[in-house]
DNA sequence: TTTATAAGTGTAAATTTCACACTATTATTT
DNA sequence: AAATAATAGTGTGAAATTTACACTTATAAA
């Protein structure tokens, strides 16, 4: 029989092993969901494509390795990220075992470092055509989407993938973009204005129609009187 | 700057961490959700309870791990258990750095080895009066808890807290031990006739009432044909 | 001036959720 | 033998939510 549960605790004997985070980046870009990804230049998979990921220091929190990588990478800093899920089968990295934590980020696209993006080879993928992905990467895409859709219907957190002030057909584009699915008009915006945290300012933007679309902006204070989400 | 990400999985030079899983171990008695606790005899935090953990050696998917800790203590096999979160914290532990993931398990309290429970001086508190914990394992025991609320609403996860044969009276009980609130009981059950899935047998339970209530059983067959659980 | 394009708006039907009270059965008590 | 006490079991109507659906408006471009 084993030594009692926690008992080891006191122990230094214990086996320690390596742990990652690898960050799901999703942004919003001309009507599409992306992700960023970078090119793996050497084996094993070479020239697949994989998330951003880095190694958890030992005195550094699981959540900070998070948001030091995102910020490696993109510049970014308060910046919606939130768990997902822990990959650790002992195989899924065949050069040596890897646990690791994935973190789902929501950023606006219009405010990372693009040069920075760029010299770290990464590259934006829309999440309907992503390109082979390595090791278990898949895997933790679709656990991130899983979340996300059921965020993003549950919460406001879908306002993180677009600038303060958007149209409402940009948002439901990114509602139908997120849950792979048409969305009535009439009925998206009879929701948003039952809730009634959405302000109208009075400005259009004419960029995507010659009629142009009002600018909202998401009202965090009106949010909080909000007693169910729902879209 | 840092090294390019994911570059450095190549190099062996990466720091090492040692990671636990942590199992919420959850049973239903005589109307309680239960939670299965071990006395802590040792400092730090002596004498607080903490959740049945135990460390991931490398060879060891992180699932098997929890399954072995809970095989351990319990002596269950083929129990319902699922991911919650990981909890990264550098500090958490104040003795060493742990990275702890946690597993949330559904038991039938009447399978499980008692004795081997009680060697570990292990023992059940009901949800809602549960003693000290150590470490950040409150924080786990919500966060499983605000999932399980969800997940035994939107799927049949909670039948895994009773035995094969149950009542209705008994399945109610249970979900109003999970979610923490008095449920209508002609609502209740309309709904369940509604999906179609239990089966009532030719049996009457007469332990908890002197009319005795009818058996079900969970039908599996006639569940994937549901299309929308909900409760 | 016409045309083409996307923005904006309301109503009725269907479905789901919610509130609510009495009868049935039987072991136990008198 | 009758009364009692305790839990099981059952249906209906109101309210809220969700869904389906089509035309007018504004304006840049032709």
């Amino acid at each position: 029989m084993q030594k009692p549960f926690q008992i080891n605790r006191a122990y230094k004997e214990v086996q320690q092993i390596t742990v990652a985070v690898d960050c799901l980046i999703f942004g919003f870009n001309q009507g599409n969901l992306e992700l960023l990804l970078v090119h793996r230049g050497f084996e094993p998979e070479r020239d697949k494509w994989s998330l951003i990921g880095g190694f958890v220091v030992n005195d550094e929190d699981l959540d900070d390795a998070a948001y030091r990588v995102l910020r490696e990478l993109t510049g970014l800093e308060d910046v919606y990220m939130e768990q997902v899920h822990a990959f650790g089968k002992a195989d899924r990295d065949p050069y040596e075992r890897v646990i690791s934590v994935t973190y789902s980020a929501l950023v606006l696209k219009e405010n990372y470092d693009d040069e920075l993006v760029r010299s770290y080879k990464a590259q934006w993928f829309p999440i309907d055509a992503l390109p082979q992905l390595i090791f278990d990467h898949e895997e933790m895409v679709e656990a991130a989407m899983r979340r996300l859709r059921r965020r993003v219907k549950t919460g406001p957190v879908g306002f993180n993938l677009l600038p303060e002030k958007f149209t409402l057909p940009q948002l439901q584009r990114l509602y139908e973009a997120i849950l792979g699915e048409k969305i009535d008009k009439r009925n998206f915006r009879k929701k948003l204005s039952a809730m009634n945290f959405l302000i109208r300012l009075d400005e259009k933007d004419k960029s995507e129609s010659k009629k142009g679309a009002f600018l909202y902006r998401f009202d965090e204070e009106k949010y909080n009187d909000v007693k169910h989400f729902s879209i």
